[in-house]
RNA sequence: GGUCUCUUGGCCGAGUGGCUAGGCAGCGGUCUGCAAAACCGUGUACGGCGGUUCGAAUCCGCCAGAGACCUCCA
């Protein structure tokens, strides 16, 4: 690549030419899941928009560590409640659910459905289960350099004192006037210093589960906290990218920044990275508005809102249409829109299996490389990359159509950028709709039925042929009479 | 209430101070026994009102509407 890859930097609110901190190397830490209850549509958005950027960077030649963790200790004990089923005495449902069998299911769901929509597994996944001696020791250095301070088990980060002599507010363009006058007051906080404190290390009720030791108190680390801590231990005192969606820039990002740099003296982070939200009717999906589905019903389009099942990868293009920057509104059409235009998108990538090439082109294929790249290097702006591979599409139909012509090198060229970008980048696959075996006997079948059509169509018995195409589409065959012949595939 | 963002043709969505993406849907045509697919042609849209400018949908102001964050959130 000859041209600079530039990324919008929350932190500057301006684009910036990326420039790893090591050449050829890149670290880049995503805010993975908490994995109290199924994955939504929510959670498709940064796990694609991350997977895209991820694989481009590969794409680029850089060796990428991405480390996305998995959120498992915390608030768990709440969220497990409101799952609620029915209203099972608390106590009694704390005593048969044990969390880690909580976090194991919806850990389990979201990694299916994370390889249903063909994003790619993070180099690292760590747990924050798994790092509480590492959150810890965070602490303790935040204590140490006077930025923590302890009450009754717990400990809180002193956001006042960090702000007097660092800038508490800077990702999230807040300052702490603003902040202090802002806050809400709640009941119970009267153990910080002040409102907008949060907690480093919180001191475990008596019916709270999850809990581990230390020298405050049998408790659990903040929410925060992981964060900061597990990015550090992997990637590093500073790193390349750090991405999440834009709810989570304040306060989750913007007080990492001031855990990272209360503990290291600087911050650790070079470029910040959000994505917008999904919106249902203009609203963000939230399970208060009942207009919250998960992947599992869009997948099987059982949900009131859906009027029909839709695929990973129609869901995954619906994404990668939209910039990852922008809010994007689901409706049914919109969703059939995407669906369909994936179909012509993946069928121009089958007819450039079959094309016959020429002695020389009337098409210019490096038009739409380069418009794509050149898109894809802006920002990451997927729908402008994708617009210029439709571009392409135009180019492969016609000259399949016999209107324009192409090269055989011009094809092999055509042929490696379509599964660099389709296959490779945006992540997209041919979608799977039967098992091999089950494929070879209705291969059989169906081929003696064209042939038998063929025969009808040869008597001109037009009752006939119609009827048994009209049958098969019945049972999602679609056949289509072409020049070449009668082509067949399954719906 | 505070901070911020957005408002694009039937729908979804890019983009930009003059050369005005793309997808889906629609309409007309070619092809076909018909259909489907494909191909060709077709839509001067940018919330309203002012201002700056030779020129703004793109910059500025005001108004209207929507949303996000401020509390767990992707």
């Amino acid at each position: 690549m000859n041209s600079d890859f530039i990324i919008y930097n929350t932190l500057t609110r301006t684009k910036e030419i990326f420039k790893p901190l090591v050449e050829g190397k890149v670290g880049l830490y995503v805010c993975g899941p908490t994995v109290y209850s199924d994955s939504h549509l929510g959670h498709a958005r940064p796990n694609i928009t991350f997977d895209l950027l991820f694989r481009y960077l590969t794409f680029l030649g850089y060796k990428v560590r991405y480390v996305r963790n998995i959120t498992d200790v915390g608030h768990l004990e709440d969220e497990v409640e409101e799952t609620g089923e029915d209203k099972i005495s608390k106590k009694a449902r704390l005593e048969q659910v044990e969390p880690m069998e909580v976090v194991q299911k919806y850990m389990n769901t979201f990694h299916h459905n994370m390889e249903q929509l063909n994003v790619l597994p993070p180099s690292i996944e760590p747990r924050a289960s798994g790092h509480i001696i590492e959150q810890q020791l965070m602490i303790d250095s935040i204590v140490k350099n006077g930025f923590g301070y302890e009450a009754n088990g717990s400990v809180y980060f002193d956001v006042e004192k960090y702000n007097q002599q660092y800038n508490y507010g800077k990702l999230s363009g807040r300052n702490l006037d603003d902040i202090k006058t802002n806050t809400r007051e709640l009941d119970g906080q009267s153990e910080k210093k002040n409102s907008f404190d949060f907690a480093l290390w919180k001191k475990a009720s008596p019916e709270h589960i999850m809990r581990w030791p230390s020298k405050w108190s049998d408790g659990f680390p903040g929410w925060h906290l992981e964060c900061s801590a597990m990015s550090t231990k992997y990637l590093g005192e500073q790193f390349d990218i750090h991405g999440g969606g834009m709810d989570l820039t304040f306060p989750h990002h913007e007080c990492e920044i001031a855990q990272s740099t209360a503990s290291l003296g600087h911050e650790t982070v070079r470029y910040w990275m959000h994505n917008n939200m999904i919106t249902i009717d203009g609203q963000k999906m939230a399970r208060s508005l009942g207009n919250f589905i998960t992947l599992q019903e869009l997948f099987s389009g059982n949900h009131k809102l859906l009027k029909q099942a839709y695929s990973p990868m129609a869901i995954r293009f619906f994404i990668l249409q939209a910039h990852y920057r922008s809010t994007i509104d689901f409706s049914n059409e919109a969703l059939q829109a995407s669906e369909k235009g994936l179909e012509r998108l993946m069928n121009a990538l089958k007819t450039l299996e079959e094309l016959t090439t020429s002695e020389k082109s009337t098409i210019d294929i490096s038009t739409p490389k380069e418009k794509c790249f050149a898109a894809l290097n802006d920002d990451l702006n997927s729908p402008v990359a994708i617009a210029h591979l439709f571009d392409g599409v135009r180019m492969i139909n016609s000259v399949k159509a016999g209107t324009e012509k192409i090269s055989s090198t011009d094809l092999a060229e055509l042929k490696s950028f379509y599964h660099s970008m389709v296959f490779d980048i945006l992540g997209l696959k041919q979608e799977q709709t039967a098992d091999s075996a089950n494929n070879e006997i209705l291969a059989g079948a169906v081929v003696l039925l064209i042939k038998l059509r063929n025969e009808a169509k040869a008597n001109k018995d037009w009752a006939t042929s119609d009827k048994i195409r009209n049958e098969l589409n019945a049972i999602g065959v679609e056949l289509k009479d072409t020049k070449e012949g009668v082509e067949w595939k399954l719906k």
